[in-house]
DNA sequence: GCACATGTTTACGTTAACGTAAAGGTAAAC
DNA sequence: GTTTACCTTTACGTTAACGTAAACATGTGC
């Protein structure tokens, strides 16, 4: 009695293509039940799908999120997987960190460009 | 007496291609000096540089980088103009506290993902 | 029974941001 | 004087992430 989704609905819900649901499951990152030919999506498959849009808005390819799904799935995989993965996410803090450096001094030169627009603004009134 | 660069020395010191500088010029963004053929790059080209690959690792496009380096510009334009970019900063302050947030979330979810390989480690090892 | 909305697969097209190779000019080093 | 290390332009190649179009199946309202 799980919730159900057919693609438009969440290509309509999450505000992207059905194309692009479709190309993300070519690229191994979703497997939807079928009814007959009919892809039926799962709550989880939703999860996934919103993981991969929060990774592509933080600048990640889809490869790059792919990795992440899989750190969320419950076959870890081997030691060597393991190790690896620990050092990819030891990377990605430190890229984030950097994001948020540039976001925050990015954040601070708009504040001073809008300030400039506005004093332009009023000579402009005067 | 100003300081000048040759198109390697911002290579090296900014860790990119020739190629991708001279493609930033294509696109508009850069017009260096030139003492013949050979392109002579003055401190300021050296900080549109930087902008731009700030502006790259934030997610933002190259045509987008460039509206931010006009926004850097004496040239003020028309008060059309300077209306449109204040209407652009603000869409780009949204999509950054987005970002931010992504971020943070993204982070919570590494935690929890390192310590769920250090549990699996441990237990490997015992 | 047929139009219509929604689904499917297959396959070629597109854009951004360079990579890469070819073919050559200049100037210091040996 | 020629190798070495830069620089130049021109131009075709490449990858990611879908867009778009064709051609067809399926259920539903009228």
């Amino acid at each position: 009695m799980a919730t159900t989704y057919s693609i438009s609905d969440l290509a309509r819900e999450l505000d992207i293509t059905t194309r692009a649901i479709r190309f993300y499951e070519e690229q191994g990152m979703l497997a939807p039940e079928r009814r007959g030919q009919e892809r039926i999506y799962s709550g989880k498959d939703k999860v996934t799908l919103k993981l991969i849009l929060r990774g592509k808005r933080i600048g990640f390819s889809l490869a790059e999120c792919r990795e992440l799904i899989e750190l969320y799935d419950p076959e870890t995989g081997s030691r060597k997987q393991l190790e690896t993965f620990m050092g990819k996410i030891a990377e990605r803090r430190l890229q984030l960190e950097q994001q948020l450096l540039d976001i925050q001094q990015m954040q601070l030169e708009l504040d001073t460009a809008e300030e400039r627009c506005l004093a332009a603004l009023a000579e402009t009134q005067a």
